[in-house]
DNA sequence: GTATAATTTGAGAATCATTATCAATTTCAC
DNA sequence: GTGAAATTGATAATGATTCTCAAATTATAC
């Protein structure tokens, strides 16, 4: 019982931000990028406390794709944060991220449940790997 | 054709520690602490180099457990590294890293390959959720 | 509207794991 | 032993993120 909340610019700013980049993946500092460009100027402190605070919210999810990189931020749309189960693929010689919707994993999710008695959290687990493109192009280079 | 491969002490003092903790994971600072207790001094620059070629050596592999903290690494032993496909869960309440060998698992690598066109890599790959002992606990707390 | 109190902002400093630099040391082949 | 090549390690640099705290903004009471 101790957050008034107060709306303010910046949030605001930042939400159309998101809403712009629905399903797509970004850093802080993508953020940053888009307002300097626009000559908005937002504090950087300010972009990673709100999107801080997102997460906590369960608004958007936060993804550690590369190794000690910057984190990446998702907004998935108003509804779907808690429904949706999409996975998030990476793979490690391209860079490619990759959203996968799948039953497969609906199943696996299952199994570590009920054999392992372990819930997995999709939001937050990345699949490391090698996509179809990369694959192709080593096949031919060992050609 | 350019590396001579010098065998060194600090070599030899990191691979005692290795199989010392064969199974288990480390950090690099784990490894700088562990010596310095035994009043051997290794610069934490030799340290961080070394394990870095270990790991693309694929003799020990690197995860990525906690967000933005310290990098984990993990020897499994001397054979192993090729054919193990064990996988990792990490649990995000108790922190618990959980070893997993299972063959669902391996059925999805071949899912993901097969329909997906994806290879997974489980050396990489941590799946993060919640354990069977945070499960309960916050059950209890519930009621 | 103005005053007031609570919250948010943002510039810059601080943090922390990791990497880079480079002279000094160690290793190994001869 | 000598010397070229590789490795070490103290220290500086990096880069993402968090902290600090005074100033600005917001909501609320009057």
């Amino acid at each position: 019982m101790q957050k008034a909340a107060y709306k303010t610019k910046q949030q605001e700013l930042l939400f159309s931000y998101l809403r712009e980049m629905q399903g797509r993946h970004f850093t802080a500092e993508d953020v940053r990028a888009h307002f300097e460009a626009k000559n908005i100027s937002i504090g950087i402190a300010t972009i990673y406390r709100q999107l801080e605070k997102l997460v906590n919210e369960g608004k958007i999810q936060k993804y550690f794709i590369d190794d000690h990189s910057a984190a990446c931020f998702e907004y998935s749309g108003e509804e779907c944060s808690k429904n949706e189960h999409h996975f998030h693929l990476k793979c490690e010689l391209c860079g490619r991220l990759i959203h996968l919707e799948c039953d497969e994993l609906e199943e696996l999710g299952g199994h570590l449940k009920t054999e392992h008695g372990f819930v997995i959290n999709p939001l937050r687990t990345v699949f490391y790997g090698v996509c179809t493109d990369c694959a192709e192009k080593k096949e031919k280079e060992n050609e």
